[in-house]
Order: structure tokens, then C-alpha cells, then sequence
DNA sequence: TTGTCGATTGAG
DNA sequence: TCAATCGACAAT
């Protein structure tokens, strides 16, 4: 059964426990990649100080002010690719950062691909591994979700109940919000590190 | 035009 | 604990 885009068109608050469970295929690789999001983190656009739309629409976010169930990729640190899944109505920018997630299909080929050595359950732990599990980068930026000619698509939802939150991980803005979304007793969740270490560690010697 | 810093990762 | 590495954005 096909994904109301309606479910998606939320705010990332109540979007993001649907997507912890849901199921994303990949075919960017070729080989199709199946895995199942252990763990997300919600970004809601003009109120979130940590969100990249928090001071308005540029050409780097533009894909998060479109309508829901798109693909924001960004790169970050110089070297890593992210991504989110896009919620809220076209005008009004939020997204799901798809943070872990485990490899149900394409695992040996994930593994592969990578030059560093990674047990299993930490191929998808963290956004930018999970981000290269799937090949998701600048090109498949604003890809749809929900069309079933993407080469990445949404292919099930989770069921909303079962998920522990905490606050986001290395985010510096609105560190009281728990607005990190995770499967309890799943290997992939990412491990938690609070966010600002470069700031902090300068404030420290001044 | 320049300088700062990041929704991170992997090695030491 | 820290370096890698570069694009976005705010400040100049």
C-alpha cells in the first residue's frame, strides 16, 4: 500500500516517530540497499535555532520548503553527506534527519564500499554512514520519496508507538529539546555526544 | 572578499 | 582526543 503523502505533511515532531521502523530502498548503488530507521531526529524549520531553515529559504535548504516526502541531502564537515526526509506543506520548511538504521538487504555491498572496517550493526549508525550505506549525496538532493520511479523511495512507515526521545546529538542550539526519536535495544542507534564541542572547547581556555 | 564553524567520522 | 576538509553564511 502506497504512502499518504498527508501523514508526511506534519511537523517533524509528529512525523519522526513514523519513520523510526520505516523502511528505505535504494537503488543509487545499482545493487538495491533495504534498511530500517532505528533513528531519527526531528529539525522544524522557523522555530528550531538548530535547523538549517531557521533563517529562511536558501538555495542550500530550498528542498525543505517544498512539499513532504522529498530528500534534503546536505554535506557537512567538509567530507560527509546527511540526509532528511522532508515534512510540512510546500511554504513551511522541516525535515527528519535519518540518523541509524538497520541493513535488512544489500549488507555485504554496503560493506563493501567502505574503506574502514565496521561490524554490522554499525554500517548505517550514524547520519553519514547511513547517508553512504545508501549512496545518498549532492545528486539525489530533492529526489521524491513517495514516487515509485525514484531510485530511493519510502517503502513503508513505522507504527508510531515503541520509541524513546532525548535530545539531538551533536547539536549546539536548544540542547533542552528532546527531539532525538530511537528504538529501544537496537545495535545501530547512534551513540550520544552533546553538541557545541568546538565552542565549548574554546570558552574553556578563555 | 574573508573568516568561522558545522545535524561527523575514524584513527591515534 | 583530534585532524581531516570544504561549503555556507555572517561579518567585514
Amino acid at each position: 500500500m502506497a504512502i499518504d503523502r498527508e501523514q508526511l505533511s506534519q511537523p517533524a515532531l509528529a512525523v519522526a516517530p513514523l519513520l523510526l521502523g520505516a523502511e528505505i530502498v535504494s537503488e543509487a548503488h545499482g545493487e538495491p540497499v533495504l534498511v530500517r530507521l532505528t533513528e531519527v531526529e526531528a529539525y522544524e524549520g522557523s522555530l528550531d535555532p538548530a535547523s538549517h531553515a531557521f533563517r529562511g529559504q536558501t538555495a542550500r535548504n530550498a528542498v525543505m520548503f517544498g512539499p513532504a516526502g522529498h530528500l534534503y541531502c546536505y554535506f557537512v564537515y567538509g567530507m560527509h553527506w546527511c540526509a532528511n526526509v522532508t515534512c510540512q506543506r510546500e511554504g513551511a520548511a522541516a525535515g527528519v534527519l535519518m540518523r541509524a538504521a538497520q541493513i535488512l538487504l544489500g549488507q555485504d555491498a554496503v560493506a563493501a564500499r567502505r574503506t574502514a572496517r565496521l561490524k554490522p550493526h554499525l554500517l548505517a549508525s550514524g547520519p553519514a554512514r547511513l547517508a553512504a550505506a545508501l549512496g545518498l549525496d549532492g545528486a539525489r538532493n530533492g529526489l521524491d520519496l513517495l514516487d515509485p520511479a525514484s531510485p530511493v523511495r519510502l517503502r513503508a512507515l513505522g507504527s508510531g508507538v515503541g520509541f524513546q526521545t532525548g535530545p539531538r546529538v551533536g547539536v549546539a542550539a536548544a540542547q533542552d529539546l528532546a527531539w532525538r526519536f530511537w528504538l529501544p535495544d537496537e545495535p545501530s542507534v547512534s551513540v550520544y555526544r552533546a553538541g557545541g564541542a568546538r565552542s565549548r572547547r574554546r570558552a574553556r581556555h578563555t
